[in-house]
RNA sequence: UCCGGGGUAGCUCAGUCGGUUAGAGCAUCUGACUGUUAAUCAGAGGGUCGUGGGUUCGAGUCCCACCCCCGGAGCCA
């Protein structure tokens, strides 16, 4: 059996072919299946004079989503889609299907999302998350081929992270648990000993938000480096986000294409990226009539309107203490703020990357512990990475499902998951 | 939690001012058709109008409560 995808090394030649029946078309004495097999679609032509009363009988009980197997001659065909179709001699059914839910038509969305099992094999969820496996699989080498070292973080954490009252919590042989919405803490303790490191995985927040920037569980990448500072940090984003863009333009094609995605706002992303300090955004949007004081943090319509005028991703740097978390390192030359940045991605994709220097002063790292209001104990092995030999270093996250979004030019962040975990959606 | 929109056939929706037996397209089933691209044409079956209560001679339609979904805000990636 051979793939659709290389069907045109086959041309003239009888092929195997396995696959799901798309839909069907029957004229009377001529026939149409397009098939599905994983790797792409083929139209397979019956012609009733042309095979046996079993092979018509078959093709008659297909339903949609059915498995046939289908032998047939490859022809290259001006009228097929794909520039090729199969005359075929003999199609057998394999798994007749029942009558599918999913139609070739408009559906709803919570319609689609109690059968995102099935959903998954349409062809725009196929590209969507086939520019997913690209990126994931770029972010990989991007860091491979800049000598990181993939460390994974746990899952299962005491009570360490930034506020419980986000965290999903669970039973620990009797002892309180909770799922990490964050590997920073342990890629910090991990950089003394690899220098430069990074985690991947799923990231969990109990966050009651309901928009389609937010899942409970999504994916986030983390790299760590000791000695960088904050220009170093964003030196290393902006150089990572053009790796990832560029590899989706170079290997997902067909998918953005399908996507309808204008790649033409993509190509020029490259570093470096504009960067506008918070204090300068609280005067640029002053100056436009927003209300915003400085000191709050940057509301979802003061996104909108710094980014607007970049067709890059934005970077706001260093913000004001009380709106950003414990760890962050204290600016030198503005003790207001903490040497930090959030990398807005531009066509109003919002925030994909939250990232910082860290403070590695014992001290002031336990006045800020304190200040919150966290529980002391739960952070002394973090405090023992300034104990035991402190160093300078940053690092970010960067969600990986809003990337995509932006990538794709996806609405909604759920279909660049294959099974996202809403607030009220735990199935399938 | 707050604000806005919504819930009618398997799916997507229409349903006027409260008025006879609740409609369409798609899907399904039956039939016709040799080149279709979400094929077309003819016919058939398919309904607890989100739930509970109320007003009324009469409620899918009006009123109240509740449930669920979507979008946005906040929070964040």
């Amino acid at each position: 059996m051979i793939e659709i995808r290389e069907l045109g090394r086959y041309v003239g030649e009888a092929v195997d072919l396995g696959g799901w029946v798309e839909t069907k078309r029957g004229h009377g004495k001529v026939a149409f299946v397009v098939l599905r097999d994983g790797t792409g679609s083929v139209q397979c032509v019956l012609v009733k004079k042309q095979v046996d009363p079993a092979t018509w009988d078959a093709f008659e009980s297909l339903t949609q989503e059915s498995v046939v197997l289908v032998t047939g001659e490859v022809r290259a065909d001006e009228r097929a889609p794909g520039g090729f179709e199969i005359g075929v001699s003999s199609l057998k059914v394999a798994g007749l299907a029942a009558e599918y839910p999913i139609q070739p038509k408009e559906h709803g969305v919570d319609f689609l999302l109690d059968h995102r099992h099935l959903w998954l094999r349409s062809s725009l969820q196929r590209a969507g998350l086939m520019v997913r496996a690209e990126v994931e699989q770029a972010v990989h080498d991007f860091f491979y081929g800049r000598g990181f070292v993939r460390i994974d973080t746990p899952i299962l954490t005491g009570a360490i992270g930034e506020h419980a009252g986000t965290l999903f919590e669970t039973d620990y042989f009797g002892e309180r648990a909770f799922l990490a919405q964050t590997g920073q803490l342990y890629v910090e303790a991990a950089c003394p000993a690899f220098r430069k490191v990074y985690c991947f995985g799923p990231t969990f927040r109990a966050e009651k938000s309901k928009t389609r920037r937010h899942l409970t569980e999504f994916w986030m990448v983390e790299p760590e480096v000791a000695f960088a500072d904050s220009d170093d940090n964003m030196r290393l984003q902006e150089d990572f986000v053009s790796y990832l863009v560029e590899r989706a333009l170079e290997n997902c094609r067909e998918e953005l294409a399908l996507l309808e995605r204008d790649t033409s706002r993509l190509e020029h992303v490259r570093p470096p990226f504009p960067r506008i300090s918070y204090t300068d955004a609280i005067g640029r949007l002053k100056a436009v009539g927003s209300e915003i004081e400085w000191g709050s943090d940057l509301g979802a319509a003061d996104e909108q309107i710094l980014t607007e005028s970049y067709d890059l991703p934005l970077f706001v740097y260093n913000y004001p203490k009380q709106a950003k978390a414990f760890y962050m390192k204290e600016n030198p030359d503005d003790p207001r703020t903490v040497l930090c940045d959030d990398l807005l991605a531009p066509e109003g994709y919002g925030e994909i990357i939250g990232g910082s220097q860290r403070e590695d002063d014992l001290d002031r790292l336990r006045e800020r512990i304190r200040e919150e209001e966290l529980p002391e104990a739960a952070y002394s092995w973090y405090l023992d990475l300034r104990r035991y030999g402190t160093f300078p270093h940053s690092g970010f996250g960067l969600g990986v499902e809003r990337t995509v979004a932006w990538i794709t030019g996806r609405r909604h962040i759920r279909e660049l998951i294959p099974f996202p975990r809403l607030m009220n959606r735990l199935f399938p």
